[in-house]
DNA sequence: GCGAGTTACTAACGCGCGTTAATCATACAA
DNA sequence: TTGTATGATTAACGCGCGTTAGTAACTCGC
């Protein structure tokens, strides 16, 4: 029974409703302004139910010149992308929305190198209707390629200078307030590590916040308690070593990222020192790790599906031609209090 | 200088370079058994990179028939998604692999209600060339749907009785490694918290290897010290306060997912008991969390990132005709020994 | 009985590309 | 010259669908 398995096209479904082709595609798009007879409209239904009709979506995309996807670009290594803690958040918050809108997900990942390259060649491959950037690192050439590539894109995160839309949250502000909790437990050494490398812009911001907390309480920042980390765990147990080991005492830390920290409370343990006795820790993020850890984490939590899916309704709304109604839209961080800082006394 | 932008096609390198569309399309796409003189081939080329062209991928699906894509479609809710540990480990794999074959990766999320309809459409609409099931829980109705549907399918995880290809690892054995692990160290009543519920099928597998361990050991089973938890460290919590709760008492649990374990680890602290002086715990998965948990976790390491990678290549394999050298792939798994165990005295 | 309007539908083109079958030019042997 | 092999290129069709411009039939007012 060598069961052909000819492919099902709506031309079939017209056959057998025994009308035209387009009338199947209107009934089926429910198109406005066209009148179908309500029996014309059932016989259509009845007969692609019956074929198991699904259009092909490559026939679709050609002829309407839209994807109906959109596209999650990352511009972090494998490595990288292996271990981010956001990333479930961030696809089910994508995933949530794209459902509802019937809409495909596409993850692409490309290389720094390359990247101005590579959104122009996204663009034009019409894959996808638009993409949402992911914790971006750009060079100019990359941020003027892309927008002037006429394909709607929203970022995650913040870039000064750029002009495209983006969702993110106040980054400094909200290390700004987690430090200055440090501040208000008395500690007065605090040292600080970043969530990534400068060139990542979070970084830098949340190390602003950092310094503004410190100089707004009249204490001179102390560079030597700084430390930049890159992501993981890993790099979180180096820089925390290297702080244990340079010569300048602290009481707290600041670590911009849970992640990071989950690695620099290793180091801290591993030194036979304890959080909070010895050193107080507060995070940033809010992974699902932080409140399950030992102490359980104080942190800033960050509305990583919230923002990932307002990044999308703002895509779809570009990409739907109409304007969002804000260009950098700011969602609310709040600050966690556990159990990873102690009051000096 | 409205830049009306039309898009390049290839019609217009064709153009550029003086020859027909034809030869474009043989010189781009590297097309054997046509000569082509060398001095063509690079007008075409100058050409194509003059204008920077890129092929439409919905032109190039509709002609060719192959999307040159592939999906990832697991069927767990949104809520599931945000807190699975492994999903970053799995798209980078699988993004290794595609980046190389220069194919594209969609996320699929189906609900389980109407899995079976969904497979169906997702083969249909031709969007993908296949597709890699994660953690599946099939209903026959779903199974036998996908095996008949003429679409590429890899399952990551096992399905008894399915004839679908796999790749997963040999839950059963590993987990009976492990708790013959704590049986080492003396221990005898020795708890079980399962990584999910019993439908999915690596739950049932873990949980016998953990029967097969007592029961060689001539222990006999006792089933209140068995609780099923769902994915989250959240249920592991919860579980491990029944067992508490309990009247049987334990000196070790096989917690049988790293990302549960977080929880019931937490519930074990919030009893006022201690890892490993108290309880000892055992893990299984080894995500990037463990090693950096107090005490560090010992479990099993699941190459999760590996696994990825090889059902990616099973399916390009299968995408292209070839059938992949086994049906059922096993990876090995390896016992991690840290410092959540202790020996009895 | 006749144009004007309305309702219900369809013919036919184009989206941009892959690919087959055919064509044209050139060379070379008979 | 004629025929044949072969090297280089192209005309033309089809993939499956969305969509515009158009047609046919059927009212309705006068």
């Amino acid at each position: 029974m060598g069961s052909k398995s000819k492919r099902i096209t709506s031309q079939d479904v017209a056959n057998l409703a025994g009308v035209s082709r387009t009338t199947v595609s209107f009934v089926l798009n429910n198109v406005e302004g066209f009148q179908i007879s309500p029996e014309t409209r059932q016989k259509v239904l009845d007969a692609a139910a019956q074929l198991g009709y699904v259009p092909d979506s490559a026939a679709q995309t050609l002829a309407s010149r839209r994807a109906r996807a959109i596209g999650l670009v990352m511009t972090r290594s494998p490595h990288h992308i292996a271990s981010d803690s956001f990333l479930p958040q961030i696809i089910s918050g994508l995933l949530k929305v794209t459902k509802t809108q019937n809409l495909r997900l596409m993850i692409e990942q490309v290389d720094a190198a390359h990247q101005s390259q590579a959104y122009l060649e996204l663009a034009r491959a019409k894959r996808i209707d638009g993409m949402i950037l992911l914790t971006p690192r750009m060079d100019d050439e990359a941020l003027v390629t892309l927008e002037t590539a006429e394909i709607p894109a929203v970022l995650m995160g913040h870039l000064p200078g750029s002009n495209l839309y983006s969702v993110d949250v106040d980054n400094r502000a909200a290390a700004e307030q987690a430090v200055r909790y440090l501040l208000s437990l008395g500690h007065r050494r605090i040292a600080c590590i970043t969530n990534a490398p400068a060139s990542y812009t979070a970084a830098p911001q949340r190390v602003q916040g950092y310094l503004d907390a410190l100089t707004s309480a009249g204490i001179e920042p102390n560079p030597a308690l700084i430390r930049y980390a890159d992501f993981d765990p890993e790099s979180g147990y180096e820089r925390m070593k290297s702080l244990l080991q340079g010569d300048e005492p602290f009481t707290a830390v600041f670590v911009a990222s849970d992640n990071v920290a989950i690695g620099a409370k290793s180091a801290i343990r591993e030194a036979g020192l304890r959080v909070p006795d010895d050193v107080s820790m507060m995070g940033f993020d809010d992974i699902p790790w932080s409140r399950y850890s030992d102490p359980p984490l104080s942190t800033v939590h960050l509305p990583a599906e919230a923002l990932a899916q307002q990044a999308c309704v703002m895509l779809l709304d570009l990409i739907q031609g109409q304007l969002p109604p804000t260009k950098h839209l700011n969602l609310e961080t709040e600050l966690i209090v556990r159990k990873s800082c102690r009051a000096l006394a």
